[in-house]
DNA sequence: CTGAAAGCGCTAACAC
DNA sequence: GTGTTAGCGCTTTCAG
């Protein structure tokens, strides 16, 4: 055969990806070598270190990460309670970028009600996954957990506000959350507050709520039973809870709703009877949800960073099931994740606050 | 440790996973048939047949989609223009679950302007895709379409409405979805219908527009220029939109948005102005994002079903890649998929049309 | 029609 | 520090 700069093979098919062995070649080492400089690069010498970094920067190798995971062979499963929510795409595409670097299988069963989870998590299980992603308000089913832990499978409770001992969690922490947005609120000159309840089964939306009153009692404002509506986090209970807010005379000044979704809906409502928004009402929102920077004007809310805590959720799910296989001490750490304000156009000062 | 059912290894670490071989061994037969039965199944006996499916189902074996990828080595990629669009989630559910099927890794870049997605594009050539999924309105692009093949990857055209020859494509009807959408309203007696524009750069904007007028003219019915707003796919500009449209006199009695976010923007500008939806205004949209159950009332729209139309695109690219890789003649099939009307809240009679 | 052997790309485990 | 060996679960040859 001739020269070629690819490697090929006996049908003349290019084999365009370029392999650990190739890199091994080019660099006049063993592919372990390679291996070990990919990795942990510990126990190889400078020299090596440098003459592989160079060989793989000239082959433009990257590992092959499905051969990587064959080792391991370790099966996650996520279940995903909201199928059309807009937190999807950011909670699928961190956790599948980080099953590639851990090496693992992921796979996700949508399920709406319990029942459809239930059975969802039938396939997971069936599937052979040795450990689950759940979401709220599935992370606080005690069904749920139970049927988890009878298959032997580790479970992860992604988001919750009640993390529990003995099960891993990502957790967020809503009541600062909710804290910090009140505390903005108020520093923009707002006393009469709004709020909208979340849905009373997802665990945050209590957490979310008493962030709210803590803020709003250090500021020694007291709260007015009238200015709490309940919600269910859905655009429709946001339109109930808005206009009963907005009926309230004095109106408050701002309104802060549980979760995006609602407060898009109080944006609507408000515009709707002619509120300038945020000039005379600023309307607060939390999760960062797409529909947040959709709406018109954008939403001031509190963001959550879904793409990175499924990265994290992914990576230590991995690592417990490991672990566990390996016989090791199980460890159920909660890793909690930082939750950010961002001011968009929903918010400003309170009318007549002075600038 | 207990009693257990699950095979072990010296370690004492469960390995949950039934593999090939434990069914063959259950089975009394190679992990060869066993891998026959599971695939096309030709050149098995039957009895051979039934006895692998049953020990399949005994031992509730699923196969290790991991394993399996790593003979092909195929790589696949994706471009998202849109990351935070509402799409990405149904997208990925499609592709990803559709790439553990068909034996591939899937990678995605985001990329939001054409010089991120070019970026984008660039990390995924690194990484050595052999081809590569370009939504709009990145698969119209002609710098886009030049570097991919430059590169020697297969692009494929994700719902574009110009398919190209030579380049494979998931086609999608957008002038017959907005014709029959403009015949719904018709047939419901509307007879003044106004039109918001899509992104002029979206090659579906334009199909979509003809078919709208394509309808009307069907019925006899002459389009006033006033009918027709530009827009950009985004809220906002459904909002400048809808505010022209509902301005004029006589105003139209429903208003079909190119999309389902300018479609809410128009749903709260006229709930704003004191009408009622779908009683004085019918409105329609197009995709059934998420935001059309979202909003209330939810919105009549036409259905992308984008996660399967992801699956298909993935499926057909793995094939495609391995087609050309073993020196076959490369085919570049054009798949259309269905688009259906899906009716909800927001649209109704036409006011004094009669019930 | 069925089975045995080889190997996909990578990395533990063990030499040297 | 570095290389060798073996093997993850599956499928593609190639013999029978």
């Amino acid at each position: 055969m001739a020269e070629r700069s690819e490697a090929e093979n006996g049908n003349g098919a290019k084999r365009s990806v370029v392999t650990i062995h190739d890199v091994a070649r080019h660099a006049g080492v063993s592919s372990m070598t390679v291996s070990r400089v990919i990795n942990g690069a510990k126990y190889v010498s400078k020299e090596m270190q440098r003459k592989v970094t160079a060989s793989i920067e000239a082959l433009n190798y990257s590992p092959n990460l499905t051969a990587r995971s064959l080792k391991s062979d370790v099966r996650l499963g996520a279940l995903y309670s909201n199928p059309s929510s807009s937190n999807l795409g950011a909670f699928l595409m961190g956790a599948f970028r980080q099953s590639g670097a851990s090496g693992c299988q992921f796979l996700i069963e949508p399920g709406v009600t319990e029942e459809e989870a239930l059975e969802g998590l039938e396939r997971l299980i069936e599937a052979g996954i040795g450990g689950v992603i759940l979401p709220p308000p599935l992370c606080d089913s005690a069904r749920m957990l139970e049927k988890v832990s009878a298959a032997g499978v580790l479970p992860l409770s992604f988001a919750t506000a009640i993390p529990r001992d003995g099960v891993a969690a990502i957790v967020v922490d809503d009541y600062k959350g909710a804290f910090d947005m009140t505390r903005h609120l108020i520093a923009a000159g707002h006393r009469a507050i709004g709020f909208i309840q979340g849905d009373p089964k997802h665990s945050p939306s209590q957490r979310r709520e008493q962030g709210y009153r803590a803020a709003l009692a250090g500021a020694g404002i007291r709260i007015e039973p009238e200015w709490i509506a309940p919600g269910l986090f859905t655009y429709k209970s946001g339109l109930d809870a808005a206009r009963q807010l907005l009926g309230i005379s004095p109106r408050p000044t701002a309104i802060f709703a549980s979760n995006d979704d609602m407060a898009a809906a109080v944006s609507a409502v408000a515009q709707g009877i002619g509120l300038s928004v945020p000039r005379d009402i600023s309307i607060a929102g939390f999760d960062d949800a797409p529909v947040a920077s959709t709406v018109w004007p954008e939403l001031t809310t509190i963001r959550q960073p879904i793409a990175e805590m499924a990265a994290t959720a992914v990576a230590m799910l991995a690592d417990q099931v490991r672990n566990a296989r390996s016989g090791g001490t199980p460890k159920a750490p909660h890793v909690r994740e930082m939750l950010t304000l961002v001011e968009r156009n929903s918010t400003g000062p309170a009318p007549g606050a002075g600038e």
